[in-house]
DNA sequence: ATGGTCCCTTCCGCTCAGCGGAAGAAGGGG
DNA sequence: CCCCTTCTTCCGCTGAGCGGAAGGGACCAT
């Protein structure tokens, strides 16, 4: 266990030690997880505590602290990014009573930022704050049309993971959508990721026209479903790139 | 400057050196800032550039990553918390399309997890992410009502920050509202925040009955507008209330 | 062209912040 | 009582991290 990690980086080991299933844990189970000694870690655990980076429950348990997320909320790709693309998910949102989803490329990932869901809406397998794979997701298959050639051709040498029959997993046939993607300004993920939702998703540039983000609908899967929420898909996305170029000048 | 500090401290003290206004900062202002040397400050910007936690941008400043932010929407008072009450604050907005928020207590402040604003609803003057005092609007006043009795007695040894003229500075009318707002449940912010808007704020309670947040309303000023939005304020809160208590069943 | 200012990057001798095993305490269950 | 798990504290040791110094680059004014 003695690999030489810094200081920062065992801090930032423990806080990779909380995931969704797991938002709490004992001092152990940190420890365990994130391969440290138990003094350490429990070093470690009191001084972020002090910063509030962790908080400590009245059982004995730890979670993320609240500061922590204050500090995040400054991130230019979250918080701050969600707020100008708000107005437009709104909109959306009531439009249409589906998902509406927005997220942004990190390596491989989508990881997303925002979702308004509705109580009716067709269930949806990501959460805000998580990761999915790029090229399964509407908003992924935006993205990855986007990336640059590196990421694009390193995701199609693959392993490209299937989620239902309908997940793309062939490199060439990914390939094409891709290129269909940047020229209909619009992807739809078909049945891709679950077997009963379809998502629409356009992409949000920003001031210099590169593609920053993006943003979905995801809606019951059906005959006429992407005809029909494409126009609405791309309106929102254009909307928020405007807002979000309006902001620099 | 020797003030005998971590390196996890500093490596926060680097964190801390982002703010909404400066969101993007260079090396020496962030060095200045924080107030480390540039070599320790440049050490551990590249150490938290490595981990994600900070990102470079081209034109060599640096900003909070994308990375610090996934981890800090684990905290179970932040997106969590925001997830369980969005459906309820959407309907609030829906039925208004007044500003509505969600707050919670840190020591004796309100920090803010969600805010939805319409286009057309007032101005106010809070940020996700961020913080304002709990003595002057709807939420902080909710708040601070159930708060421990040590908080209570710190917020009214003052100072109490004046907003407006309307602001509550008085501890001894401080102390009365709040036991008004124990005793209705509700607590209204009269342009005590700015001069032109009115909150309406309610508890929402975790599953042991302790206050936990507070979500609020916040509508251009007006004779009947308080007691107009309270039930649905109410409504909301109990709904959040709810479905937080389910959740741990 | 030169000089000045600001910013950034790298180097290196030094030292103390942080390490982790060991010991012990606490809690729960049989 | 014993056993197991979890947590907290201690302390000798050392290498991770320190920060001043050196140097390079960019920009601006003369």
């Amino acid at each position: 266990m003695g690999a030489a990690r810094s200081r920062v980086e065992r801090a930032f080991a423990v806080l990779d030690a909380f995931t969704p299933e797991r938002p709490s844990l004992r001092l152990s189970e940190i420890a365990r997880r994130a391969g440290l000694p138990l003094t350490t870690t429990h070093r470690l655990l009191a001084e972020l505590c002090a910063l509030g980076a962790v908080e400590r429950d009245r059982d004995g348990t730890y979670r993320v602290g609240l500061r922590l997320w204050e500090i995040a909320s400054l991130a230019p790709r979250g918080v701050p990014l969600r707020e100008a693309a708000l107005p437009f998910l709104e909109d959306l949102y009531e439009v249409t009573h589906e998902n509406v989803q927005l997220g942004v490329r990190e390596g491989q990932d989508v990881v997303y930022i925002e979702r308004i869901a509705g109580r009716r809406a067709v269930g949806v397998l990501t959460r805000v704050g998580g990761r999915f794979p790029l090229h399964a997701s509407g908003i992924g298959l935006v993205l990855l049309a986007h990336a640059p050639d590196r990421v694009q051709r390193e995701v199609l040498e693959g392993p490209l993971q299937r989620f239902t029959d309908y997940t793309i997993t062939d490199p060439a046939l990914l390939e094409r959508v891709l290129a269909q993607v940047r020229r209909d300004g619009v992807a739809v993920s078909d049945r891709q990721v679950t077997d009963d939702a379809l998502s629409v998703a356009a992409p949000i540039t920003g001031a210099r026209g590169e593609v920053i983000a993006a943003l979905s609908i995801v809606a019951k899967a059906g005959d006429t479903v992407a005809a029909r929420l494409a126009p609405a898909v791309r309106a929102a996305a254009r909307g928020t790139s405007r807002a979000l170029s309006a902001r620099r000048a």
